[in-house]
RNA sequence: GGGUCGAUGGCAGAGUGGUCAAUUGCUCCUGGCUGUAAACCAGGCGACUUCGGUCUACGGCGGUUCGAAUCCGUCUCGGCCCA
């Protein structure tokens, strides 16, 4: 494939969701050289799924794969283990093989719907990291010095505020930047948060002889309630998340939030986007937004029926019943008869606990078709078949009782 | 290695023998308001319950006591200072 040098497609290339790039100018000539680049992605393997913060890095890494460069994909399953600290503000725990090999095997797969994995790369930094000694290892961390440590921002912070900083801490930095140099990659990308790690690439390539790798920072985008994405938050929207899922979490989030993922999260182009805020009411920009989302991870079809679901719940308010979720009722062997609805409200994931489900039922935030659930439990009957189940603002749901 | 302080619910952080399922703040949840969200106001926030209560929980284990988050011993872990 030859090496597309569109100097606008360039441009694009590097600012859309781009915070910085160094070195930029050095980046930009190469670009246009028609060298065929090999750039470089890392993720983690710390949780099950991806997110849309994650998947800002994976379109840039997308980007340059349309431009025909060569684009790696790395598991990071030795670095996985060690764990970065570098978005936290507390030390990450020690995860296991095991959990990191259980994770890795969704996210190749997961990063397929945004990559091209066919033409990419694929590789395991365990291959490499896990084979080293203290010998090179000595080598690389004499690369830097203990200060230059200290004064990252977070790091300081935790030292100011008496927490613990684990010497495993500084072992990040070395295996990210081996990994450069293990890959002879000439692009990594990465999030603003990664700056420390993203440079000692370039510092260790330099050190092993190769030419620095020049970097493209990512914006980092927040989550669907304003503060900063993270799995622990509960503010993501999953990659696996359902369209309906996700199409929902979009018609929630902050307003001033909804350009940030036009930008980063999608590809479509700034004329249509500036078209689309011509409109000023934000929902029909969530609405759009969300199509635009579910048309690429979900395919073209699951974009327009959401369309039409949420224009129809969040905007005309007259959902068909018939479009609700359906749950099926099931039996309760202890009470001897149907569940109850706390029971139900349980098992779905809409309460915590029995006394969960108790409290909001209490709280009057519990609805069969539109009256409240009395104080109780309530145990459904037959005649609950088709009845309409709310639970708080966002849950709603069809009851199904089959014989 | 020595000294010293500390470990409490998702987080922060009170409590220092019974009145503690544990003050308070944040997060969170529910209701109201709103086009959604936010903000704001009100309520709630261990589990189970026949709604009388019952059980589990203040780092682990053991002890003192009628009774322990609170006292003692020990172990594990952390901060700070010294070497």
């Amino acid at each position: 494939m030859t090496i597309n040098t569109d100097p606008q497609k360039i441009d694009q290339l590097l600012t859309r969701g781009v915070d910085e790039v160094i070195d930029a100018k050095n980046l930009r000539n190469k670009l246009l050289s028609g060298k065929k680049l090999r750039v470089k992605l890392g993720i983690d393997p710390t949780s099950p799924d991806l997110h849309l913060g994650r998947a800002v890095p994976l379109l840039k890494l997308r980007d340059f794969q349309e431009l025909g460069h060569q684009i790696i994909f790395l598991v990071g399953n030795a670095t996985g283990v060690i764990g970065d600290s570098s978005d936290k503000d507390a030390e990450r725990p020690m995860l296991t093989h095991e959990d990191v090999k259980e994770n890795m095997k969704k996210y190749v797969e997961q990063a397929g719907k945004i990559i091209d994995l066919d033409k990419a790369e694929i590789r395991y930094n365990a291959d490499w990291l896990n084979k080293l000694g203290y010998n090179e290892i000595g080598h690389h961390a004499d690369a830097f010095s203990l200060h230059e440590f200290l004064q990252r921002d977070n790091i300081k912070k935790r030292l100011d505020a008496g927490k613990r900083v684990s010497l495993r801490e500084l072992l990040y930095p070395l295996m990210q930047g081996y990994d450069s140099i293990a890959l002879e990659a000439d692009v990594e990308i990465g999030g603003t948060d990664q700056r420390f790690n993203l440079l000692a690439g370039r510092v260790l390539q330099e050190q092993a002889g190769q030419e620095a790798q020049d970097i493209v920072m990512g914006n980092i985008i927040i989550g669907t309630d304003g503060r900063k994405m993270s799995s622990s938050w509960g503010n993501t929207i999953k990659l696996t998340d359902t369209p309906r899922d996700m199409g929902e979490k979009i018609m929630n989030m902050p307003d001033d939030i909804v350009p940030v993922y036009f930008e980063n999260c999608t590809r479509m182009p700034q004329e249509l986007i500036d078209e689309v805020f011509r409109d000023a009411d934000p929902r029909y920009h969530k609405l759009i937004l969300a199509g635009v989302i579910v048309n690429f991870y979900h395919g073209e079809s699951a974009a327009c029926d959401i369309k039409d679901y949420l224009q129809k719940k969040f905007v005309d308010k007259n959902l068909d019943v018939s479009e609700i979720e359906e749950v099926e009722i099931h039996k309760c062997e202890r009470l001897d008869s149907l569940e109850t609805v706390s029971i139900l409200m349980v098992r779905k994931g809409y309460a915590t606990s029995k006394s969960d489900a108790q409290r909001k039922i209490e709280q009057g935030g519990v609805k069969l078709d539109g009256i409240n659930v009395s104080h109780g439990t309530k145990i459904l009957s037959e005649d609950d078949d088709g009845k309409v189940l709310t639970v708080g603002k966002k849950i709603q749901i069809r009851l199904k009782c089959t014989k």
